[in-house]
DNA sequence: GCAAGATAGTTTGACTCCCTACTGTTGGGA
DNA sequence: TCCCAACAGTAGGGAGTCAAACTATCTTGC
């Protein structure tokens, strides 16, 4: 009973006199101290640039390819007829998510998909040529789009830092 | 002849034999140098942790919870008549994400909205007394969770980690 | 063999998010 | 005074995600 009609809102509430509070920046608080949020907003602004950088190249135009297809075709071309639960587990998505991503890019004629003899439930993914060719642009862009994380980060931190974020992925996943 | 029933996806494509090719463990290649890449795995376990910690307190139960309104309350905790604006800047989303959130936390009577004299575009927000309970209840959880954190990264490198995670979103936002 | 349970993949539904467009309000010039 | 650009917040649409239920297939134990 989800009375979502056209005016359901519950009352602006009343009115009342305030001046602006703390309307230039935002006290964090002990949100501050926190890893786990500090890991939302750099793996956000890391999303987003790597998306801005895909969106510049004007080769992709109308791909309407994310930084998610990176991950989804660069572990198909380092395992040629993996299953679409191992992919799934690469890439850190319900395997359900990667139903329509994977009959998209069959259907664009990037990936083949095979069914297999020995066990007709699952299906090898490869890659058509076509999809090596995207793969090898996308890895191009993630490349840069790392060297630039490498620059920001500094050489000599980055494996400390690979290494914390394999330990939390490893010990809470 | 197995007629298959009703099939309207695409045609699976052909039958081909193949030994199963690596379904234990998927190889990442160059994604395994990533940055960004164990940096979305990361939060990504993260989130699934304070996630399932939240969903394990019977005092919330049924209330639907989820990490994102941690930041959300704290921020309106620390931040007394923060604007919708400034708080969507906080968290991290775009604002249009915060009207539902919103609009759901004042009926339930967590957040009290208030629409200012000297300017009426704007809304003020506040907790309620039941608001600042339930955010002294997520702040627990989200303190154990991120305890959890210090264990896994080391207090040492707690420090680093965190100032690496900010400069990433500072050079990058 | 054959029934029972596990497994691969799909479907469906609910949810969250962003983006774009829109309304109402403010404030600064012609 | 009157415009009009800028801003706060909302509405609507579309994309992406997970979880649960479902189908088809394999495996195991009897």
């Amino acid at each position: 009973m989800a009375e979502r009609g056209t005016r359901p809102r519950p009352e602006p509430d009343d009115i009342e006199t305030t001046g602006s509070p703390a309307d230039g920046e935002v006290w964090l608080g002990m949100l501050g101290d926190f890893i786990g949020f500090h890991l939302r907003l750099a793996q956000e602004a890391s999303y987003q640039a790597f998306f801005q950088r895909i969106a510049r190249d004007e080769g992709l135009e109308g791909l309407n390819i994310k930084p998610g297809h990176l991950t989804f075709m660069a572990l198909i071309a380092e395992n040629p007829g993996i299953t679409q639960t191992a992919l799934s587990r690469g890439c850190g998505r319900d395997k359900s998510s990667l139903t329509p991503m994977v009959e998209d890019f069959v259907r664009r004629g990037y990936v083949k998909k095979r069914r297999l003899l020995n066990d007709r439930r699952s299906y090898a993914l490869t890659l058509t040529p076509a999809g090596e060719e995207l793969s090898r642009t996308l890895s191009a862009h993630a490349r840069a789009h790392d060297d630039e994380l490498d620059r920001i980060v500094g050489i000599d931190a980055k494996p400390e830092l690979i290494r914390l974020l394999r330990r939390i992925k490893m010990s809470l996943g």
